[in-house]
DNA sequence: GTACGATATTGACAAATGTCATCGTTCCAA
DNA sequence: TTGGAACGATGACATTTGTCAATATCGTAC
């Protein structure tokens, strides 16, 4: 159960973990099994955890004034899902992450998060998956902004194709930022060109 | 010179800072000074520093392949200016960093950060940084998902007035990804709204 | 097995935004 | 001081994308 968690910090950082370390991490975690459709957070509440995805996939998703659902991440497999601003300033959040497949996750609290701080692999893993997800949103935010729909699909593609088999294109359309029938329309033309 | 980088060390960290520490980061950052329209980073070019303004404002931009600009970050005094991706990596960089003010520079090479991280308030203020950059992104490609024209200028007026002032209109059009016409028409809807 | 809901496609039309051209103003540099 | 570049506003029109409705398909819960 904690040998994904467990490759994933070793592929994350440099100083290895010591068998006292392992011990620290097995006993902060906390197992979570979640049926599809069901909730990781909902808007309103506080998100407790951090989660590490062994097995399935969510959906991280805000709802607008007039009840439309946008979709702000997608997370399968050896990804963390979590609201951090509501996490880390314990605050109300804006946004829900529903299973959308069966899954299973490992989930940290902020307590445990900050008693794992102190291993230097921990803390290495979460700093390089912070810049890499900044990176990733800033690289996210370069393509809004600057590319049409079809070809904000194709580096959707070319990033995460993986996805495309997970995931419903409305969903996918939504990440996107535009509709799912344009988003339809886009692929007919990215296929056929 | 140094007093607005300790003050912000201080204001985004809880360990203090001994006299040494403060020895130790004097000697980590360079001074920089840029007069307006001249670069701090070229596309194509590795970004071989992150730089805390003291004085002065900065836009960070892409070029696209039909050669118009992309606005993807704006900084002003006390704020980080740098391509973290191409710092990190030691990539050539696809932005371009631009003074647009006459700007005063706190300058930090990749060595010596590794250097400074030694020290725990450093580690602190820069862990908190990441957090709070990350969640202002993801509120920002949140914003360019959701919201049309008006209400990203209005969610822009109010986290950032002071911008208003000290860039251009196309500027900001461009940074929340619309043309400066469609800004110069949406503004003036917010004015007789 | 059937019925229903979720998904995806398509057409017709509407709305938002972009593009291009023009003009007036401001501001800075020669 | 003045001329030109940068900036911003506006009109006419094009393009992209969204919205709404109809339909087909597929999977799945009962």
């Amino acid at each position: 159960m904690f040998e994904t968690l467990l490759t994933y910090i070793k592929r994350h950082s440099e100083s290895s973990l010591s068998d006292e370390d392992i011990m620290l991490i097995k006993k902060s975690f906390l197992f979570k099994s979640l049926k599809k459709k069901e909730l990781f957070l909902e808007q309103g509440k506080v998100c407790q955890y951090t989660g590490f995805i062994i097995k399935g996939a969510t959906r991280q998703f805000s709802i607008d004034a007039s009840g439309i659902e946008h979709v702000i991440q997608l997370s399968i497999e050896n990804w963390w899902s979590v609201d951090r601003e509501s996490f880390l300033m314990k605050a109300p959040s804006v946004y829900n992450i529903e299973a959308w497949e069966d899954t299973d996750l490992l989930v940290l609290s902020l307590e445990n998060l900050e008693r794992i701080h102190s291993i230097p692999a921990i803390k290495e893993m979460f700093w390089q998956m912070n810049q890499s997800n900044f990176i990733a949103s800033q690289k996210r935010l370069n393509y809004s902004i600057s590319l049409p729909a079809l070809e904000r699909y194709e580096e959707f593609l070319k990033h995460y194709p993986e996805f495309v088999q997970r995931f419903p294109q409305h969903t996918i359309a939504s990440y996107l930022g535009i509709s799912k029938e344009t988003l339809s329309r886009v692929r007919n033309k990215y296929v056929h060109k």
